[in-house]
DNA sequence: AGCGAACTGGGTACAGTGTTCGCAATATCG
DNA sequence: CGATATTGCGAACACTGTACCCAGTTCGCT
């Protein structure tokens, strides 16, 4: 009989032979500091296994795809919210939850983009979902309604969030700033607007001021999130 | 003088020695194809000139990395969407928008995650952007308040269409069908439940509807849009 | 018309990837 | 005290992107 395929339910290890060296939560954290420090594609196999100091295919012994080991950093990034209480009240609690994910997902830019795939959710993130519901405590809504609105709201943070690093992470792998970056563009943003093929475009460039705003992320971000609170407000019940 | 960086900047060939065999648009029909058909992964250098029947480096005449080779995809992909007509009214107009966009993204599901990064937008793209404003025609609307609403939308887009890739692109990778992968996790589920830990998860994965429905996508992105919509509204003059 | 410059096609090579297989050493159970 | 399960790990395989060449082709200019 092979082992079960969802890695949560597989015994950390044996009791018979030699005690492991590491365990998971020591592969899980080695892939966060690398991927925190030098980006998701400079987490491999052999670059963990340098990190804790063993042989490459001995991470086999913890994991048995590298699949496994991505599972684990999830798990282990959730594992931060831990302590976290919510205000009163389904808006502020909300709120502070679509916070939460956007704070911890600038901490970790290459986590958002590995939400692509069946999550095998481990127990760190169990314990946020349930938190994640309790904000609807005493609201009486019945499984969908709470569903629908939670779908809402992480599918604009999750969006939001990666549409955010997609200038940070391209600096950090590019290695240029915002300014250096535009530079390199020359004149590409002008021929655009020379052109003459996008009115509309070409007026917003000029006009628009967020885009030059230093917080401007922040704002986009809180102004968004107040439109889709307001949004879901409009399709609770009472309220 | 080295070339221009942007792609869109560089002229697509030299006017002097032999016509190139093959021009941009090719390359990237070629990844195209590869990609819809066996996924993001299987797009390598190798695999593009192979299917164009040229050498693998000869590749490096029409793009000079392979992120070029992504861009011009990513371009190739948004003429899809030409020909496209708004209806009247900014409402209309935008849920006409998200659901070509959701209906691109699902056409080609390797695309969404590609969002990441600085973009340098091509022809195609600048041309949808130019459609995109012109929703609020006539409206009056300054520049920021226009990307204001068209960031929240398209971040609650990108967001639940990657959501809904998920479980689409795990199965394709996996060869599993839902079915399948539910028989796999076996014990996983039950155990979560059982384990008292999270009785509000328990109370959702035992009441909820909406996640057995075989058009529960749809109908999450439909209700979804409808409050993102509602929330836009409420901060729009006049409204 | 003829020549040099610019350009295209493509082979070779290199440093890296995830994972399978096999084997020696070791700790526990019956 | 075996028998058995488990760990650590090196070797090997089939891939990846792309820098560096060199030969052959075609245009622009004199």
């Amino acid at each position: 009989m092979p082992d079960h395929p969802v890695i949560w339910m597989r015994p950390e290890h044996g009791t018979r032979g030699p005690k492991p060296t590491h365990g998971r939560r020591d592969v899980a954290a080695a892939g966060v500091r690398i991927a925190d420090a030098e980006g998701i594609d400079a987490v491999s196999m052999r670059r963990i296994a340098a990190e804790l100091g063993t042989g490459t295919t001995s991470l086999y012994r913890y994991v048995s795809k590298k699949d496994d080991v991505l599972e684990l950093m999830r798990d282990e990034v959730m594992g931060e919210l831990r302590g976290t209480t919510l205000p009163a009240g389904w808006r502020p609690g909300l709120r502070t939850i679509a916070f939460l994910l956007r704070e911890t997902a600038l901490r970790h830019p290459w986590l958002p983009p590995l939400t692509s795939g069946r999550a095998n959710h481990g127990p760190n993130s169990l314990w946020w979902m349930e938190l994640t519901l309790s904000a609807f405590d005493g609201m009486d809504l019945d499984a969908d309604e709470m569903l629908a609105a939670l779908t809402t709201l992480s599918a604009f943070v999750l969006g939001h969030v990666l549409a955010e690093l997609g200038d940070r992470e391209a600096a950090r792998r590019t290695g240029l700033t915002h300014e250096q970056w535009m530079e390199q563009q020359g004149e590409y943003g002008p021929s655009i607007m020379g052109s003459g093929r996008y009115p509309r475009l070409t007026r917003v460039m000029i006009e628009a001021e967020t885009p030059h705003a230093a917080d401007r992320q922040d704002r986009q971000f809180e102004a968004g999130l107040a439109r889709v609170l307001d949004g879901l407000a409009a399709h609770l019940p009472g309220n």
